[in-house]
DNA sequence: CCGATTTACTCGACGCGTAAACTATTGATG
DNA sequence: CATCAATAGTTTACGCGTCGAGTAAATCGG
């Protein structure tokens, strides 16, 4: 039944060529459905999740940040964050602020109606968050998140200590 | 200690709000870095993931399928296709037939050159399955997709009709 | 001080996911 | 047969990730 289960949904013919592979296919399969989730209560509040996590990852900081430091915290390449920092400008949840020492550098700071538009999101975020895998035992969470660290340690190991 | 590490590599300021949004930030990571290496792994047999995904759906079946069939199975959202199966066929690696019965449907069917295109993918494939996820013993792969499953499944299961 | 390089960021183009509205064909109903 | 609803697929519009190329400000060699 477990591998059953996923090849029903993918459609495959035959059985999966390895462990990894179902492994792997589960991992995809499963962000997915995540995923959907997330940008509907995001699109709820009027927002994206590229746009959410640029706004957390202000708050979170405390103070403005340049455009390339948002952009390496996003795992995304550079150039999108221009429109993205635009349509967030439009909407009036952040603002440039044009460096006084470097004048290259354009910081970006969270307005006050970012903060609101943050803190409106906060409450039904964490249920979400419950509702999605609160069904798993205390014990399976912890095993599942060192699972994952496992599995991405394998790529970037030696890598991971040199922070950022 | 196990939250250390993410909380960093994510930039975040303080703990996290709770065992499950660790897990879920987990997981958003992991897929984020799989993702990269299969994206490079696909460019560099001229495909995108949405189109070998298509592609390994039309080899799977073994015979053409109707672009609302192919739709479903990539949980992908139907207007999509048409741009994908476009791209497809501009490639030469699908092509579209008219179906006799229903003058509706359009069938999508691989190609000698797509058959091939996707043979070139096959082992590279699973090298990179291997090297991602292959230094996790087999009782922890086991386990890490019975966790998955069990994390999809409390979306799936009872709640998968009402369906807000 | 002038020109070349570097750094920080922007612009244009393409692929793709998503949603809403549209066309074409089929099947049911009168 | 005429018509209407449902179905298959497309078009259009927007947001976003990615790539390649470009611009403005700082920095360095002369």
């Amino acid at each position: 039944m477990g591998e059953g289960r996923l090849r029903k949904e993918i459609g495959k013919r035959g059985a999966f060529d390895s462990s990894e592979e179902e492994l792997l296919l589960n991992l995809l399969r499963t962000h997915d459905q995540l995923q959907i989730r997330f940008v509907r209560l995001f699109r709820e509040h009027g927002l994206t999740p590229a746009q959410y996590n640029i706004l957390r990852i202000l708050r979170g900081e405390g103070r403005p940040l340049p455009c390339l430091e948002i952009a390496s915290r996003l795992l995304t390449i550079v150039p999108g964050i221009t429109g993205l920092i635009d349509r967030l400008e439009a909407l009036g949840l952040v603002m440039r602020l044009r460096g006084d020492a470097d004048r290259r550098v354009i910081y970006v700071a969270i307005t006050e109606a970012g903060q609101e538009r943050l803190a409106g999101v906060d409450e039904p975020l964490r249920r979400l968050h419950r509702e999605l895998v609160g069904h798993l035992e205390p014990g399976e969470q912890r095993e599942l998140i060192r699972l994952l660290e496992k599995a991405r340690a394998g790529r970037d190991a030696g890598a991971a200590d040199h922070d950022e």
